[in-house]
DNA sequence: CCTATCATGTAATCCGTTACATGATTAT
DNA sequence: ATAATCATGTAACGGATTACATGATAGG
């Protein structure tokens, strides 16, 4: 057991999806990955075969193979794998802040025409928006409690968007 | 000459700097990140040795040494490279949308509790955006053209600020 | 003078991306 | 049936981070 590895946001997404779910195969993650935490952190499906892997080593998930068939690797967290997750939690704020890191915004700052780029922006912003206020819907539909993390944190992409489309929107309009 | 090395964003803001400034050292490059790019798309000042020479090896930059001291080395854009960074800004924009990647908003969407990690964000987000006001009036005074791209660029800074006060200060109160 | 801090750099590690590949399902 | 797409996985590579280290400069 690989103990006192680093555990990055990678790791505590995988914990996090195996505290929803009980046990999941790494496409079971990329399912639950795509519902949700994705839009806003996603993760290549590499690492969905790699990290639970790493974590297993550690000692932070369990892993059990389908008896039939392809014999898929099943993983489920532990109680070490629990404690980490609360632990960073609980641990109170992270002290950085986030980048924009928009690669159209990257060209636009070295001299690229923001009119072309901005008009191009505008729809997939707003598609994404759509999502976003879709799956809002279907949250508060399905019963989440207005403090559940995940229509919270949803709420934060809203937010975004909204301001991406008024700034390329502004943009584009000259 | 290594050629055709995949050309990454870091690799763009080397080169977009090296046509602001003729030539330059890494530390110079730091120092250049940090008074704008930084601040929406940020690097390790190690990725300003290693990139450099990356990119010299494929022909887009021309490397001499200090004659005296320390001998540092000294980079400066060749036309390949200027051929290659209006190749990219020409190229029209890239379909991806960016992601929001803030840490703290994913301790939110995995149950940490809100309000604790609301009220530490909007300090930093504020003093964050007062910086990005003091630069936009500065910019402005220094004759800069509306269409200036850093300054437009600065500007979504300045409105994902907005959003972001907007958004925690909103969930601590509750 | 001494000691922080800034300036400058190298090297190793490792996570994440990219490339590739094959088994199952579904649609036509 | 056959093509297309979904599901599932491995392996190599490389860029980015981390750790470390030393030379200059300024403040006290």
């Amino acid at each position: 057991m690989e103990d006192n590895i680093k555990l990055t946001p990678t790791s505590y997404i995988v914990l996090g999806l195996l505290t929803q779910a009980d046990e999941a195969t790494p496409y079971d993650l990329k399912a639950l990955v795509a519902a949700g935490v994705g839009n806003f952190w996603s993760l290549q499906h590499t690492q969905l075969y790699a990290e639970p892997e790493r974590l297993t080593k550690a000692g932070y998930l369990a892993e059990r193979r389908e008896e039939t068939g392809r014999r898929r690797k099943l993983y489920s967290i532990t109680a070490a794998g629990r404690q980490a997750l609360d632990g960073w939690l609980s641990a109170g704020p992270v002290d950085v802040l986030p980048e924009l890191r928009d690669i159209n915004l990257l060209k636009v700052f070295f001299g690229a025409d923001p009119r072309a780029i901005a008009a191009s922006q505008v729809p997939p912003h707003e598609a994404k928006l759509r999502e976003y206020e879709d799956l809002e819907r279907l949250l508060a539909e399905g019963g989440a409690a207005d403090d559940d993390g995940q229509l919270t944190a949803l709420r934060a992409g809203i937010g975004h968007e909204q301001e991406w489309i008024r700034y390329w929107a502004g943009l584009a309009d000259d």
